[in-house]
Parts: C-alpha cells; structure tokens; sequence
DNA sequence: GTCTATACGACGATAGAC
DNA sequence: GTCTATCGTCGTATAGAC
C-alpha cells in the first residue's frame, strides 16, 4: 500500500488532476503528466493499462474524494447547512482566486469534453456529482428540509457553484462567486423556515 | 456580403460552435470543421488567416449573439422576467435532452479549456458571458430591482444555467435544469418584491 | 479564393529489453 | 517496475501553384 509503486501511481493522479483543472483533458498529454509528477517514464501502462481513459477516471474520482472532504469539514465545522456552505464557497473562492483564475473544476471540463465520447469518463463524472449532492441533500435533510425538496435544492447548489466557478474564471473576478455564496445561503434559509412550518 | 467567401466562412464558423459543443476546443480538430461545413479545404486559413484561435473567437462570438437572442425572444414573449426566464430555461433545457445530453455550453467548456493558455480566447469568453449578463441586468432592474442587485442576480441566474447545464449532461437527466429553472423564477419573483418595498 | 503538398511536432499506444 | 525505441495517426500551419 505503501510502497513506491503506489505513490507513483498517487502521483501520477494527482499530476493528471492538477493537469486537466487548468488546460482540459484534450489539452492534457501523457508526456506532462509524467514529468509533472516526476514519475518513471515508462510507469503510465504499468499503472493505467488502459492508458489515459483509465489514468483521468482515476483522476476524477480523487477530485470527488477531496471535494466531498472539503464538504465533510464545512459541515463538521458548524451545525448550520447555511453557514457550511458559506464556508465550503469561499474556500473554493480562495482556490480560485489563488491560483490566478487558472484553475477550474476538473468534472465539469471533463463532461464537456468527453461526455459525448466516453461513456466511462461521462459515468465517473456523473458518479463525481453525485458524491457531492448527496451529502449536501443529506445536511439539509438533518435540517429539517423534506426528501425531494432537499435532493432539487442539492442540486442547484452544485450547479450554481460549478457555473459561478467558470464565470469567474472567464472575467478573472470573484464576483459571481461571491454572489453566489449569498444567493445559496439565503435559498437554504429559506426552504428550512418553510421546510419546517408544515 | 452574400458572396460565396462569405458563406463559406460563416459555415466554417457555425460548424466550430458546434463541434467545440460536442467535443471541446482541443478535440476540434481543423479537419474535421472542415469536413463539418463541407468547406473548400484551402479556405480555413484564408478566412482565418490567424488560424485555430481567431476560428475559436469567431465561434465563442456567434454563440454569445444566439444566446443573447434566445434572452431577447424570452423577454419579448411576456414582460414578466420571471416568466422570460422560465421560458429560456425551457428552450435550453430542450436542446440539450433533444441532443441526447450531447451539447455543452461552448463558451464554457473554451473557458476551462483555453482560459490559462489564451488571453484572447478567455477575453471572447468574458465578452459573451458579459452579453448575457446584462440584458439579464436590464430585465430586472425594468421590473424593479435596483441596479446593484440586479447585476448580482444576473450573474447568479447565468452562472446557474450553465452550471445546470454540466451537470444535467453528466447524469443525463433534465432534472438540473428543471430545478434551476424553478429556483430562478422564484428567486426574481422574491427580490421583485422586496426591492419594489422601498 | 481555393488547392495540393508538405513540414514538423505531439499525441497515445505497444513491444521487448532489463 | 521501469526504460527505450518506435509505430501510426493526427494536429496546426505554411508555401506556392492555379
């Protein structure tokens, strides 16, 4: 588990993720993702037999674990759905702006690209998405919002972050994001009181 | 004007949009546009005497004038913006099921694409989510919303929509988007009324 | 305006040595 | 596990004829 080979083949899904966040999976060539991950040249096919398609589903479910992780903490870090996604918003806020605009979500260019090609990159985005709307539907459930609402809500949180992510990077501003933080937080405040009146 | 040279370059154009629609901008290949528009096979490059990117331009710039017409048809067909909106949705959430989940945003995906390597094309790209921005702007503030609530709202309601888009590709399913279109009808009916209360 | 030919690099992938 | 060499394909772009 812990051996080299793995940290390569880590290293190597990392490199391919960082790769595709700033110039697209078309525009991401094996040959970078080795020498940004300071890999073995001939360790790609021992790791992904299934070249590329393989080594960017990898690279697409990590982005899932960490995304869902950084939902995890906002949550764990205040009880309040409302304050948790205000949090989770102005720390991908930060990411973005830190890297210059230069880094977008690494599902929605894959989907764009390849969704209509790959029937396996499409199912792991799919499956990418679905990681995140099921915990913030879960969160806003525990407050107190009922099943289909709390699931529609879920996914226009997604979507509007997704959306908010690419619109600023095209106008190198923040603002749509930070419009966006103050348009989900008010949404979830208001499906709760109405939520919890019947 | 209607020349042949003309002809052939809007074709050249339109086939761009929407190969980069399906396939992204690096999996557009200049062969392939050209075989789309069924276009003279020495023409590209008189057209576009810059190449790929000034083709990418031009497609990223009749896409941001169709969309800004489909607003246009939207807000004259009722003067409600809620209404307009929820019609807009419905036309985008049409084409995209009547594709088969195969039509992404252009001007999106050139965003996550292109947005670190080209200066130009990331500008085309601001421009176009700026053309859609501010009709939207204009549609509510006529409606009531003062004027720096109205450009936050018109950033959320674009910054969705594409968002929806995404991911209602990825999961093949009009859910995204119908739930999109539900909270932005709603989301304009409520501001309408408490920026009307001043 | 258009065509053909071509230059030249990058790509993903495979074979076979070690 | 890793390396090197190589194959075939495709990419953008240019030159020069017509």
């Amino acid at each position: 588990m812990t051996s080299k080979g793995a940290q390569t083949k880590a290293r190597l899904t990392a490199s391919m993720l960082e790769l595709i966040q700033t110039n697209g999976y078309a525009g991401t060539g094996l040959n970078a993702v080795i020498e940004h991950a300071q890999a073995p040249k001939g360790s790609v096919y021992f790791h992904f037999p299934e070249g590329k398609e393989e080594l960017g589903e990898a690279a697409i479910e990590l982005a899932a674990r960490q995304f869902e992780r950084l939902i995890a903490e906002a949550a764990t870090s205040s009880g309040d759905p409302a304050l948790a996604a205000r949090v989770a918003i102005e720390e991908l806020t930060r990411i973005v702006s830190e890297s210059d605009f230069r880094l977008g979500c690494p599902v929605s260019v894959v989907t764009l690209e390849m969704g209509a090609d790959s029937e396996r990159l499409r199912q792991a985005c799919a499956a990418a998405f679905e990681s995140w709307i099921v915990p913030t539907a879960s969160l806003l459930e525990t407050a107190g919002l009922p099943d289909p609402q709390a699931r529609d809500l879920a996914h226009v949180i997604v979507s509007l972050i997704e959306g908010a992510v690419i619109v600023s990077r095209a106008m190198r501003s923040t603002q749509p994001l930070i419009s966006a933080a103050e348009v989900v937080t008010g949404l979830i405040e208001q499906r709760r009181i109405e939520g919890g009146v019947r």
